[in-house]
DNA sequence: GGAAATAGAACCATTTTGGTCCTCTATTCA
DNA sequence: TGAATAGAGGACCAAAATGGTTCTATTTCC
């Protein structure tokens, strides 16, 4: 349930491309020191992130990368998607259904599948130019209206807010 | 943006539960031998999921485990949490922010919470009851309305339907 | 008391992840 | 043309997380 490093620094840095302005270019180098991280480790995201089509890169000597659309048209889902793979919470839901060793008896797959889309369609609805706005208290329409009203907190232990 | 495979099991467990019925108590080698898992990885799991409230266990001869309310009343979420804590997708969401390394540069805190709160709320939104239906066609109040047309697909690349 | 069941912790192998480095290719400009 | 700059791609290793097992209590019923 939680997100590799990568694909954390990932969302900073393609919001930081948000804001500094549409079509610029920056060098791997002014990123990462604006940013503070290294080198490197911003490279190799930058790289991912050009290959997934997010990023656009230029070779040479004023070379760098900008952001390959409007950052309204750019969501967490399609950073997550590039850093990590395709969006899914369990082994089962990639096509390639190696692993699962109870196969036939699982009959929460079909369930799952849906479990994931919900997650999905919260992240897709995510853009960076939401994730760039400084203080973000309009965000209410992007979450689920409370399906029915939940349980008094009876057994609800040590729920963050 | 994956699952561990406990809180996997986890959740095909509980499910496995909330199909059986309400107050009924099973031991940890039935639900194994049910679920076809081993039987130690099967207690690790109903161990923890005690520890979290979910299940409620009987020691002794006739002994066991059993839901510690309505299927109806325990959310995906519930079970993630019993299993890998409080569900957030970053480091920076625990409150020991002792990994991150950007700390003040990084201005992106405030949006992740909401985005963890979407997220969140999606899984809370979703319960035993729901994943124990055999066929849950009826699921899309669960997902967040498409916040606004989203682009069409030209450079959305593989994201799986 | 003995059998049946869970509680809890220690433990190890394997995989994943984080992070670095090196070589190659493309582009610009003197 | 060639040197400098910038990204592409992949190899590589150490550290951490995960999966899974096993062992020893402790509780409960007969």
């Amino acid at each position: 349930m939680r997100l590799t490093r990568q694909a954390d620094y990932g969302i900073v840095v393609m919001t930081h491309f948000a804001r500094l302005g549409e079509g610029e270019t920056h060098t791997t180098r002014d990123i990462a020191a604006e940013v503070h991280l290294s080198v490197p480790m911003i490279s190799k995201i930058l790289k991912a992130l050009a290959r997934g089509d997010l990023l656009v890169s230029q070779r040479g000597v004023n070379g760098g990368y900008s952001l390959s659309r409007a950052a309204d048209e750019i969501s967490v889902a399609d950073v997550i998607t590039a850093l990590e793979g395709p969006i899914g919470m369990t082994a089962c839901t990639d096509e390639h259904s190696d692993g699962c060793d109870i196969d036939d008896v699982c009959a929460v797959r079909g369930n799952w599948q849906l479990v994931n889309q919900v997650v999905r369609r919260a992240l897709e609805n995510i853009t960076l130019e939401h994730m760039a706005e400084p203080m973000p208290c309009t965000f209410d329409e992007l979450m689920p209206p409370p399906r029915k009203e939940r349980l008094p907190q009876a057994h609800n232990h040590e729920r963050d807010s």
